[in-house]
DNA sequence: GATGAATGAGAATTCATTCAT
DNA sequence: GATGAATGAATTCTCATTCAT
């Protein structure tokens, strides 16, 4: 092989794809990605076969890591409501300690250029938080299908991370409140 | 004396963006929401000086209609809950019937085009609702601020949505749950 | 209306796509087929939705002024021999006449980005050559195809440009020796 | 000694090319010959310094085996227009049994890209088909230039071709009724 | 006031060719 | 010798906005 594809130079046009995303929206420029990648606008297509797979590969990247913040590291020998609220706090902090990749997310999140494919894979990311999820609500919250409580999860944890945007000194008050808003939602 | 802009002209271009960017999100060009309104490419900018001065009437118009829609003929004497269902209810009901209004809606809402100004306008509208919803809440919700308890009504409402328009045959089973979701979450 | 689609500039931007595509075939780029006719970029794409369209339109063109030239005028009295030897020609002068024309309409015959309704379209134009051929060789080579001898007669009429282009001086003489060598392969 | 050129990579180049010509045009990629010849893309520049020179090459190839096609085995003996006939015939049924081929030596010949020193070089492959030509006619066709009557019978060989591929099941017919046009123009 | 032709700055992609490995 | 990643100029087409009619 000459040279094989630079795992360097995907991740630095990912990294680039996602500032940009997260500044102007699916409509950022792949020129502009690839410049401030440090790579030839045509190097880019090299790596992504065309600007939607650049998209769905950065929405992946940025699922993925956001469940793997999720799930890691849940202490063993916590109460159910204890667990969810550590996953909680991982949430609201991962997010609140990476703007720039939330930002990005979110743009992905609501794009037409996110096909269902890559919905449903970045999806599959979740399998472990929501099996965590459904094992730690055993007995709390049967009325509800899982689906619903992860779609009240996600959307509350919004609304909390908007109030500590704006006041980010209460980080700890907002994150609890949230949490506690979350809990009563889903309660028996 | 000088022709006056139509109103007419005006609704018809407001109705048309609509659509379009429905359809299209506000990518959807100037020239064909023109078309559609049935004026020519250039009458648009008499109307509003740029495009986004039309997006920006567009997510008002809608901002307005929705909330008109939620706030008229509460009855009176109803329990608070009552009263909060039935805003609730509204809400599920006109967005569920007006699914291009809500798309476009929705599409402008996570747009960049629209403007911290304009979003605040649209915050406006909803005075009425946020004073019905005060009212109602007294004495059940007082530990959580309004803008809290609105955004979490807005989110648990976008949620039922979802479910509705997966599982359209179960409409007011899933605005019920959405309803008793948001009750708990925002209870004492 | 505002100001209609000027003919004069649509008939400027086929003239420079002849040009253009006689010296650099059809991979000539839009942008330099409009700047020589003198409008912007963008105006050919209101005259035309995209490069096919156009180089169609010229192909069209291109066709549609041979086929007049061949049978305007054909004197009527002549005997059957003479009256094709008059279309033979026109057809030899007016693609001597118009080199650049005739390289154009070269390029566009064998390009690939000319489509099976463009050609049949083009061939509609030459039903008065082959009816005016039809009626002449009643009685000459009825047993050869009207679209055999048609391929002939251009396919002869080709060489002898070849021939002409290479030897100018002698016009005359190689399209005599072409129309007699047609004349001999369609005979009897 | 360092490893030579292999001829097999070469010859596995050209059959690629021609595929793709035949497919694509000259527009074909060098990248997609290189992958089908089954090297990498950097290896067919070592075999041929440019495009052009691949084209070139590929263009020299077919003609080659054409010409070569055309002359071998003319049976000893045969009278004159039964020499050519056979010429013909082989001609015929050669690019009739090839189209992949036939349809690359089309594209090449109309080609731009093939300049003037190529097509000379190919020319004189076909010198023993001329000579044989020239001698068989001695004494039917002198008024004519062998030049001249070598590119009638290419153009109503094209003809012929079009009409076999059009109704191949009269292959026979379709390659006596040229042959026969063939001698008839040519004829004293 | 209304019209829509005209504009030209982008935007995404392609591709022949080079050169480090 | 062989490889294929890297390059960046070139290409087609879109679209908000202007302005002559």
């Amino acid at each position: 092989m000459a040279r094989p594809l630079s795992e360097d130079k995907k991740d630095a046009i990912l990294a680039s794809a996602i500032e940009l995303v997260a500044a102007m929206g699916t409509g950022a420029p792949t020129a502009k990605i690839a410049r401030r990648a440090g790579v030839a606008e045509g190097t880019l297509f090299k790596y992504f076969p065309d600007k939607d797979a650049l998209l769905a590969a950065t929405f992946l990247d940025l699922e993925g890591e956001l469940a793997r913040a999720l799930v890691a590291g849940v202490p063993a020998g916590l109460a159910p409501k204890e667990r969810i609220r550590h996953i909680w706090n991982r949430l609201i902090d991962w997010s609140a300690a990476n703007p720039t990749r939330l930002k990005a997310l979110r743009q992905l999140k609501v794009s037409d250029r996110i096909g269902p494919e890559s919905r449903r894979c970045g999806e599959a990311f979740f399998a472990d938080f929501k099996a965590l999820l459904d094992e730690a609500l055993a007995g709390h919250a049967e009325r509800l299908s899982i689906d619903f409580i992860g779609a009240v999860l996600t959307a509350l944890a919004e609304i909390t991370l908007d109030f500590i945007a704006r006041d980010p000194g209460r980080h700890d008050y907002h994150r609890a409140i949230g949490f506690d808003t979350f809990w009563r939602a889903i309660g028996r």
